[in-house]
DNA sequence: ACGCTATTACTACAACTGTGGTATTGTGGC
DNA sequence: GCCACAATACCACAGTTGTAGTAATAGCGT
């Protein structure tokens, strides 16, 4: 009956959702053909239904036809996601996305350079207590 | 039979072999005992049995008493899990990230600065293409 | 030697996930 | 008007996850 608010979206479902995202409001059928059609159109379907259920999409009906529209902005979504994965993965540090990060091959010198000086000072301060 | 070196482990099997991790070579009982305890001793038990099953735990049998060990290094695996966050969920772009990390609030306020600088930096990038 | 307790082994089970089959039906083209 | 196709609705089914019940067992303490 009403969407549930609260369950986040597995992986597979994440990578349907950013398609609505980019999309901003499509048919099943045009997520499907937007997606790598690796998955089967009703397979796509049953994801787009289970993320509506979960308060991420909402379904405007035209007639027979139903339109997925994101329910939510992705800034938003990212944002709780983020926060989730800082805090149940990476127990609230910020050092293994450092790591991660400046070495990296696509951003900046500047980017790996200020990882880089961030990691070592971090060590350093190990040291002192 | 064998360990399915593939499978990544779920949300609460992270949070366990957190655990595992901190402890570096403890019994089922030892786990629990460290953790919050609103789980169930067997509970955490079937969870450290599939962290096994998964690859990121050896079991070492001492007499009846099981021991379990971690059998990757938890850089290893954060580096992993994180590439894999980044990738998918993030679609490889490094802003949501540095959204998220500009706002939090135990970060020094040259972490703090750099991200702002590096966001703004980015939406002027956009406009001249 | 015996029973209490700790530990393990095996089992259950409902919810969630990923995938797609079946059936029904509305609709546009001819 | 009929039909092929597209879209939806409903169902299935195996694998995973979170949580624990039950059964077997092995030591310890007395």
């Amino acid at each position: 009956m009403h969407e549930d608010l609260k369950r986040p979206l597995s992986r597979t479902e994440w990578t349907i959702m950013q398609i609505c995202w980019r999309l901003g409001r499509a048919t099943a059928r045009q997520v499907h053909e937007a997606s790598d059609r690796r998955r089967d159109y009703r397979t796509v379907k049953t994801l787009l239904d289970r993320i509506a259920a979960k308060g991420f999409l909402r379904i405007e009906k035209l007639g027979r036809l139903s339109l997925f529209v994101p329910a939510v902005t992705r800034q938003h979504a990212l944002s709780e996601v983020i926060t989730d994965f800082v805090d149940d993965v990476l127990e609230r540090s910020v050092a293994p996305l450092y790591l991660h990060l400046a070495e990296r091959d696509d951003l900046s010198p500047e980017e790996v350079a200020f990882f880089r000086r961030q990691l070592e000072t971090e060590e350093e301060e190990e040291d002192e207590p």
